[in-house]
DNA sequence: GTAATATGAATGAAAG
DNA sequence: CTTTCATTCATATTAC
């Protein structure tokens, strides 16, 4: 086996998987991470109203000093927040363009915002989305003709852009929406979380999962 | 074990790992594991002095978890969501061949995929297309807030407020972790499981791990 | 502490 | 295929 994308070890044994298991590993620590994820959050609410001290936790190697430097990568995963130089700086150029930045443009405005604290592409670029999107909305909210119109007029408009004949119907049918139990799960608690280590639902988006340096 | 698990699946696309890689994903697998457990301990302990099942009860999601995330009026569905079912076999078509199918192919992909609920060719080509344009993307650090890299060496002594009020932000240069929390425990806190996930140390046995279906 | 709101993120669908 | 839009989910913040 040649050594392309995967640097073998020397040429030693090495494990062949097939897709469905590579696929299967990921999906299983992304149920991982998820988890504890949760888990930290809800402990985060319990401890806040009394201290464990006298936890058992009967592992003697959790006592390891070196680990006490909290890292904050996994388990506090907060959704960013634009600090105030980075919102003047985004709000500024969006008033210039209302479009979206191209791919280029991003890179740069995230460049320039990182001097102002941690920020990713993918922010910037949620960011331009959601602006663009909220103030069009809350504009459309406010111009439209006034209420009472016609109602023909609302049938007539109703979803007619669609020129093919297949396409998503609205329907969903008369099954029980049961099947939708996992995904996004508001708020669950402990059985529910550990039911997910054998049902795994919604999880950490897979082009996330770098970040653990999976397959580092 | 059997060795049968990592039976190549008839000669179809495989990744090749070395030991070494392989032994990482045990690894990583591991320390999840352990940590999810611990962290249920840790919560159990918590939850018994106080009836907690889960946090946030005045959400109105919480009260029947199968429900959780389908609250909609009955028809008001627009947009076609996969059924879990549907979304598993999705995933495992798109690693067997991450381009996007062929007309043919989306056409069997449908009708297989209608068994588990309402869905048509257009989903299904959409999804592939979405699919694999996001996890081509897949840029870097998607995830902020990580460690406090980020001093915030430009107080904000001028005038740097923003101007629009809702803006006012607590700024957080200053607020390290929420010390409220893991006082004085001697045993362990979530800041060290968490720590453990970048440095795993000892962990459950990764042969011990199967109760999870690690590997189908 | 419960409800309302603002907003970051995820994602199906459509446009280019 | 790539980019953009629209809708929805989830959570942080604020008001009551």
């Amino acid at each position: 086996m040649e050594d392309g994308k995967f640097q073998n070890g020397g040429g030693l044994g090495v494990k062949v998987m097939t897709d469905e298991q590579m696929e299967m590993l990921r999906k299983q620590i992304s149920v991982y991470a998820t988890i504890c994820e949760q888990l930290v959050e809800m402990h985060k609410g319990l401890s806040a109203h009394q201290d464990f001290a006298g936890m058992r936790l009967g592992n003697p190697y959790f006592c390891d000093p070196l680990l006490s430097s909290s890292v904050h990568k996994i388990g506090s995963r907060q959704r960013w927040t634009p600090k105030p130089a980075q919102l003047e700086i985004l709000e500024q150029i969006f008033k210039q363009c209302n479009a979206t930045p191209g791919r280029q443009k991003i890179k740069d405005i995230t460049k320039e915002l990182a001097q102002h604290g941690q920020i990713s592409e993918t922010n910037v670029y949620n960011w331009f989305q959601n602006r663009r999107a909220r103030s069009k909305r809350k504009q459309s909210a406010v111009l439209p003709n006034s209420g009472e119109s016609e109602v023909e007029t609302e049938i007539e408009s109703f979803k007619e852009k669609k020129t093919k004949p297949e396409d998503s119907q609205p329907d969903e049918d008369a099954t029980p929406v049961s099947d939708h139990m996992y995904l996004h799960s508001p708020d669950i608690g402990i059985d529910q979380l550990v039911g997910k280590m054998e049902s795994p639902g919604s999880c950490i988006p897979y082009w996330q999962l770098e970040q653990y340096d999976l397959f580092g």
